[in-house]
RNA sequence: GGGCGCGUGGUGGAAUUGGUAGACACGCCGGCCUUAGGAGCCGGUGCCUCCGGGCGUGAGGGUUCGAGUCCCUCCGUGCCCA
């Protein structure tokens, strides 16, 4: 009852028939959204093929190719915070577009992945169905909120035509291989004679551990593993168990990707997260003998100064030397503990670092300097997955050894001569002590002169080390790209050929997941070892026909996200992933200083979780291509921007469970209720967890899309965290309706602009907006932008009103800047006086002076600078 | 614990290069639209004030003619790594 008088009071007789209301904004974007299809406005033409269309209108003009990091599909659809990004791209797509580039700007669907597969487990739909009606919902939302993607060029990472060429990129991977020499990727055929080619792939085969949970029948990802090594589904027991899998060589590629991060911009934090991600430390290899068994344990070390200082030694639990010198009587508790360790996630086994635990395994070591016996233990704090998976340990130096030594029990011996006073561990710098040779020498001599040693008694080398992995590729999961690989009758893997490509992925009528009794006797199988007619194959390959077993893992999420970006630029070819003309074309930027970008993509927005990984494997497989002629730039990425977070008030009741957000009641001031009971504010994640999800239809309903769009950006910098305040909306809500008020008749719908020079003071301000809003615009600052929109039209308006209507060149112009935030509004406005917009008088009057000004062309729009 | 970043009105935020702190917006206060209403309009709104002025950018110190901005210490907070 009380929504029906609402509506009833907003459309009284008192309101004019033309205010600028939600009900006529809706009207006018879903006119121009409708028109923008027909016309296909968006469309980017490309040099040539199938997109070439529109090409001589633009052939003369920059290309710039804005991306943004494309969603996953989710059943829910979009929420207040996920536009916040595509809005800030639309913006200045929009303005460039304006101002003479031809802009390419897609969106599409990362589409395969785990929680679509889940729901499929869940409901027996099968995901394909699901996916495709998610992608519908979000293209609706998109287009409502008006964003001008070149549809054309929109893919699902799960479209077989799309994968097909996913897959072809991996063929790429596994047909190449790593030339020191050169530093770079080369194909496979020109592996130097005598090498065997399986050996060199950037893509091989590799034994490594899964997270096994047998009573839900699957293989986990390390995130679904909760730090107690039980599934965050259930919370059963996980166990870590070996399996053959596919892994990338993206290691080879560790010293180009530190170095090629001087080549793009992107924000410091991101650079340095990489840096570190990849890790890159010098050390030393160093070779202990075993006390009475003929077995050496070999270390890596960044500290090979502090050799004399290694009291002990530590192998990780999983270490394949662990069996052959554990002593008889020590071989229960190395048992015990390793059966507990393989319970425990890597991640786990770093960050719980405080406590440690450990066993000795009864064996000594000798250490190479001086010949001392030190124990060798095993600890979960050193990891088999990184260096070799052993360590010497140097309580003195290094404070995760100073704490093991001290509950253990084992000798300190100080290497470097800490401050006095000093307790525990010493990191720093300072002159060698109790080191033989490298007594009095600083950290950076005594690790050469230690070097130099080692390799001269032939017991050590300096090497590079790296944290950074090669990539695990294989996943035991349904929804995902289908290797292009077979196996023979001796299990030796096989490349399919580019002509048998695509590898569809079968339907599956049983989804569900095979259960497994709880022991660690049970070992993981992917769910397409079920397909059991897809599974084996009849080929010719080359040796005649012959019966082949499928690969059964899939690839992971990342896949697809790889390269989508690639596909944008000639997503319609049969013939290549991407045709190289074309290609060349869209990677044609220059610097402000005249130098090519290294970048294909100008600017890429996202959010800065994807950091490490996602941006990390892109840049690795852009690489790849870039080595083997298939891409003309270094670097995919040029411009990285990281968005900031939209967080929403999130109500907890006294027994701190969240309650429906969109139910409470009161404010700062009364204090906030939910059913009458009071509840406590907090700020979070939007999302399903903290039930404070808003939907941008809501948004778009009250007050239309182009208010939604301008609240985004102009409630504060784009890579700023900031919280969603449906209060605040109605401030730009009021300019929009001020500005339409500004020149048009509110009663009658009729132009009110006229003709005239402006008042000097108000021309002055508008050439000072005209200029900062293209400094604000360029560099994606819109939330000033919008703010100087704004102080131009409050100035306006009381002008406007005196003389009856908003003089000509300050209407057209403010209509003209507010296009890129607002386009239908504007559109409508600017429309209406399409005949005056061409007016040389207009520009007449601007002419002469020392401002930036715009210019319309009909249908476009194109900055000029007088 | 280490690294990086950030602290400005009641709120979101401006101040791009060391040069009038608080633009713009929300909220709030007052008024207008014959009553009421708000997604309308106009005006006011950092704090204190004896109405002269005084004080103000987390705290304290420093550099400078001049500091929100640069330097040092501390406090709080966020992110990444351990």
């Amino acid at each position: 009852m009380a929504d029906a008088d609402r509506v009833t009071a907003h459309e009284g007789a008192d309101m004019p028939k033309f205010r600028y209301s939600a009900a006529l904004a809706n009207e006018i974007e879903a006119r121009w959204q409708d028109r923008w299809e027909e016309e296909g406005t968006y469309h980017a033409p490309n040099p040539s093929g199938a997109l070439r269309e529109g090409w001589d209108r633009v052939a003369d003009r920059q290309k710039l190719f804005v991306l943004d990091m494309f969603p996953y599909p989710s059943g829910v659809g979009l929420h207040v915070g996920h536009p916040l990004g595509y809005i800030g791209t639309d913006v200045f797509a929009r303005f460039r577009r304006m101002t003479g580039f031809n802009v390419l700007h897609a969106m599409g669907y990362d589409a395969f992945g785990l929680p679509a597969e889940q729901y499929a487990v869940e409901t027996g739909q099968h995901p394909r169905v699901t996916t495709e009606a998610n992608i519908a919902n979000m293209r609706r939302q998109f287009r409502a909120i008006g964003l001008g993607h070149d549809d054309r060029r929109s893919v699902s990472t799960t479209d077989v035509e799309y994968y097909r060429w996913t897959q072809w990129v991996f063929l790429q991977i596994y047909n190449s291989w790593w030339d020191p020499d050169r530093q770079r990727a080369r194909p496979i055929s020109e592996l130097p004679a005598g090498l065997d080619p399986d050996e060199h792939r950037l893509a091989f085969l590799t034994e490594a551990p899964v997270n096994w949970c047998p009573a839900l029948g699957t293989v986990l990802a390390n995130e679904e593993v909760t730090s107690e090594g039980r599934s965050e589904r259930g919370n059963f027991p996980v166990y870590r168990r070996p399996l053959k899998q596919w892994m990338l060589r993206i290691t080879a590629f560790a010293d180009r990707l530190i170095a090629d991060l001087d080549l793009v911009d992107w924000p410091e934090p991101v650079k340095l997260m990489q840096r570190n991600w990849i890790g890159r430390s010098e050390g030393a290899h160093v070779t202990f003998a075993v006390d009475g068994i003929d077995e050496s344990i070999e270390v890596f070390t960044t500290r090979p100064d502090t050799l004399f200082g290694a009291t002990f030694m530590v192998l990780a639990p999983e270490h394949p030397l662990v069996d052959m010198i554990t002593n008889p009587a020590q071989r229960e508790a190395v048992e015990a503990y390793r059966l507990q360790t393989s319970q425990r996630s890597d991640l786990d086994r770093q960050v719980d670092a405080k406590t440690k635990t450990g066993v000795p395994t009864g064996a000594f070591a000798i250490n190479p300097v001086n010949g001392n016996h030190i124990p060798v233990w095993i600890a979960d704090y050193v990891l088999m997955g990184y260096g070799t998976g052993a360590i010497m340990a140097v309580p003195s130096e290094d404070d995760r050894d100073w704490a093991f030594a001290e509950q253990f029990g084992l000798p300190i011996v100080r290497t470097v001569q800490p401050p006095d006073g000093w307790t525990g561990a010493y990191t720093a710098d300072g002159p060698r002590i109790n080191s033989g040779f490298l007594d009095g020498m600083t950290m950076t001599d005594a690790k050469r002169a230690m070097i130099d040693h080692l390799v001269a008694e032939g017991t050590g080398q300096g090497t590079v080390n790296y944290k950074l992995r090669d990539w695990l590729f294989s996943r035991q999961r349904y929804w995902g790209e289908p290797f292009p690989i077979v196996f023979d009758a001796d299990g030796r893997p096989h490349a399919l050929p580019e002509s048998m490509l695509p590898v569809e992925l079968p339907d599956l009528e049983d989804f569900a997941p095979d259960v497994r009794p709880d022991d660690d006797q049970s070992v993981p199988e992917p769910p397409l070892g079920r397909a059991a007619a897809w599974r084996e194959v009849e080929l010719d390959l080359g040796d005649g026909l012959q019966g082949y077993r499928r690969e059964l893992n899939t690839m992971p999420q990342w896949a697809g996200s790889c390269w989508y970006y690639l596909r944008y630029l000639d997503p319609t070819n049969e013939d290549a992933f991407v045709d190289p003309e074309i290609e060349r074309y869209w990677s044609s930027s220059t610097r402000a200083d005249g130098r090519p970008n290294a970048g294909l993509v100008d600017l890429y927005v996202g959010g800065v979780e994807h950091a490490v990984l996602h941006l990390l494997y892109a840049r690795f497989w852009h690489k790849v291509l870039f080595d083997l002629g298939h891409v003309s730039t270094p670097e995919p990425f040029q411009r990285l921007f990281n968005q900031g977070m939209v967080q929403a008030a999130a109500f907890t009741d006294t027994r701190g469970v969240y309650v429906e957000a969109a139910e409470v009641e009161g404010n700062e001031q009364s204090g906030f209720t939910y059913r009458g009971e009071p509840v406590n504010r907090e700020f979070g994640k939007i999302g399903k967890s903290l039930k404070n999800s808003v939907s941008p239809d809501e948004i778009c309903a009250e007050y239309g899309a182009d208010t939604f769009r301008l609240y985004e950006m102009a409630m504060g910098p784009l890579d700023a965290e900031r919280p969603w305040n449906a209060r605040d909306i109605v401030g730009v809500h009021r300019f929009l309706q001020r500005l339409w008020r500004s020149v048009i008749d509110e009663e009658t719908g009729d132009v009110t602009v006229i003709d005239g020079p402006a008042p000097e003071d108000l021309r002055r301000q508008l050439h000072r907006t005209i200029a900062g809003v293209r400094d604000d615009m360029a560099d994606l600052r819109f939330n000033t932008a919008v703010a100087k929109l704004i102080e131009l039209n409050n100035a306006l308006g009381p002008i406007a009103r005196e003389l009856g209507g908003a003089p000509r060149e300050v209407a057209e112009s403010l209509v003209l800047m507010l296009a890129p935030l607002a386009p239908p509004a504007d559109a409508d406005t600017s429309a209406i006086e399409a005949a005056a917009l061409a007016d040389p008088a207009v520009q007449t009057a601007i002419a002469g002076r020392d401002v930036k000004r715009l210019v319309v062309v009909p249908g476009r729009l194109v900055n000029i600078v007088v």
